[in-house]
DNA sequence: CAGAATCCCCGCGGATACTG
DNA sequence: CAGTATCCGCGGGGATTCTG
């Protein structure tokens, strides 16, 4: 969505139109998914989806759990202790999402290897009469 | 991956260890799923993809068609004929992946007023007191 | 502990023009 | 018809620093 003119309405559109990009927004950014995992087995608190998702940093975290919250797939629980804690949670409709990536993933580890060879012989194919 | 040391290393880490970002790095770019989905009933050329795809450029056809056949997701058949016709058809592989997406795209239809409701409500709860 | 703010880089993808 | 080639802008996201 590099347009200045056209960029809102497209984007507005094909999310109303296409619940294909809705889902996709929804689940694209290098995080989301992963937050979403990480949250499933029950509440969790920010310092813990820090370290239990490697290389994500802190911003990115923020982000992407506000983000989360908007769509209502995270709850946001602050407890009022010192020091704070804060706790994050799946919603129900996350949860069925996360069901759903499961078989995502499942398809994914069933063919990683087919895709990698894929690519492999794609590669030899098109990068030999170059250099 | 916007580092210049470490980002290689850690994308090949992450895309090995991890087949959550492994399935999302082939679903993820603006246009992977629609081509996916607008080839699923058949052979399809490139043309009827263009025009099939609403605001797909040439360009990101071309590419994206590049990648999903690297992946072994697509199969290119050149007919060689005037004017030349090129048809892009689903693996096995790609059908099954094809399968497990309209499961989101079930979970989006679902779930999109929910979604819906829950951004205009976090909007007027945090918009209010800015401006 | 759980952020908010700021700066900056790089790569995705759009627009446009040219070819076998 | 089915691409390639080139140029360029926006925005995702990393690194870093500062707070309640």
């Amino acid at each position: 969505m590099s347009q200045r003119n056209t960029g809102v309405t497209v984007q507005a559109v094909n999310a109303q139109a296409c619940p294909v990009r809705e889902v996709l927004d929804r689940v694209s950014g290098k995080w989301s998914v992963q937050i979403l995992v990480a949250a499933a087995h029950g509440p969790i608190r920010f310092t813990e989806l820090e370290r239990g998702i490697e290389g994500i940093s802190r911003r990115m975290l923020t982000l992407t759990l506000r983000n989360l919250e908007r769509d209502g797939l995270v709850t946001r629980t602050v407890h009022p202790t010192v020091p704070p804690k804060v706790e994050y949670e799946l919603t129900p409709v996350a949860r069925e999402l996360h069901e759903t990536l499961q078989r995502l993933t499942d398809w994914a580890e069933r063919n990683r290897v087919y895709i990698a060879e894929s690519r492999a012989a794609y590669d030899v194919e098109h990068d030999k009469e170059q250099v």
